[in-house]
DNA sequence: ATCTTATTGTTAATAAAATAACAATGTTTT
DNA sequence: AAAACATTGTTATTTTATTAACAATAAGAT
């Protein structure tokens, strides 16, 4: 219930795991599971699992556990969109090769239906899965094909201008992963993820517990 | 003062940010920058720039400023390890390309020093940059080049077993780049990146705005 | 049929992160 | 050299996220 009010960020981060585990149970045959256990295998607390169901009006009735089979469904009824969204690839270098190859485990109503690259060798023809345009068709693909979610993977001098061209041809979503910090208009939203940053962290924290623990 | 305390990881997060821009600043020979212009440039506030300052005990002196060396100089002070730490990329595949080709504009002392995979026509070859050894020699390779940070991006169900092999040779931290949830002992620090979590959170955040906006 | 137990759903408490408020301090202007 | 100003460093407040506590309840045991 109250399911019209936008939820944290987090927990929407951890129902898409959720979903990801129990979609990987389902196919091992298990068909109820209790908070607990899918706690662990997060490496959470079964509190937080409760809390987040809690959010999106779950409830399993019972205590035989949660029905895995509901609960995705519940799930995809929270987080997806009905019609699904279609998503576009910007850069088919190495990483844009990447997300398009971990697209194919998807668990979503997301539709991969396009990448863009300039490299005469790439354009028209299916890479790792997917369509590659020629970058100068954007406009046109991406409004043909309906696209409102972009994954950035443009090398970082070209960032801030293929940001701002895909915003005017309407993407409403982008995730970012290039070095690049972005910015959009409020009606857009940004995600960005930085590899590097990742490493340093957990270069820090090695540091850090190398000092104490030797 | 109190550099014995670990640090939040979202101030180390940022840290590693705030150094990534202000090298691009120094290349473009800017020299001083104020707290509100660092925090303009990452969408964030100003107080949060000179809060996470304070925290790492790095004081201006002066109002024209922060001094750009100077700061960065401090930053890495902080955050990386003295004699630096040696990284290696688990899985060549094309996200392990991509994280290598990530490492050329890397900004701290990681060095990355080798690569496994257990393709033939990859071990023993040099590529995106870094010696690519044959996975069978991790445990020795590790243990030579003194890695302790592994950067994991193997397929799905190689993910466990290559971590808890790992662990075993003595790497410290782990970056998991797979759509496997890790468990490691309390003395590694794991952090776990699951891209289709990210773009499932992009499509929530679309949807709900759609709704909203239209 | 009642008792015990395990698990849930939810409220309350705590912890962590972000933001606001503001005194201190140097800089520039007059 | 005093006044006005801009910016910092830090404490206080607010917000967000996580964890703890516990009543409610269904399932199985006796």
């Amino acid at each position: 219930m109250m399911q019209n009010m936008k939820l944290p960020g987090k927990t929407v981060e951890r129902l898409s795991e959720y979903r990801r585990i129990l979609l990987n149970l389902l196919a091992e045959k298990k068909n109820y599971i209790y908070s607990y256990e899918l706690a662990a295998l997060l490496h959470i607390t079964a509190v937080q699992v409760r809390r987040d169901l809690m959010l999106i009006g779950y409830s399993s009735g019972a205590r035989k556990g949660y029905d895995i089979r509901e609960l995705v469904e519940t799930i995809g009824r929270i987080i997806d969109s009905e019609e699904g969204l279609n998503v576009a690839i910007v850069g088919m270098g190495n990483l844009g090769r990447a997300v398009a190859s971990y697209f194919r485990g998807k668990r979503s109503k997301l539709n991969l239906v396009a990448s863009f690259d300039n490299d005469p060798q790439k354009i028209n023809k299916v890479i790792s899965g997917v369509k590659c345009f020629d970058i100068k068709t954007m406009e046109q693909t991406i409004r043909d094909l309906n696209i409102s979610i972009a994954i950035l993977t443009v090398p970082p001098d070209a960032a801030k201008n293929t940001c701002d061209e895909i915003v005017r041809y309407g993407i409403r979503g982008i995730l970012n992963f290039t070095t690049v910090s972005l910015k959009v208009p409020p009606d857009v939203y940004l995600e960005e993820y930085d590899m590097i940053t990742s490493i340093e962290k957990v270069a820090y924290f090695v540091k850090e517990n190398l000092k104490t623990q030797g």
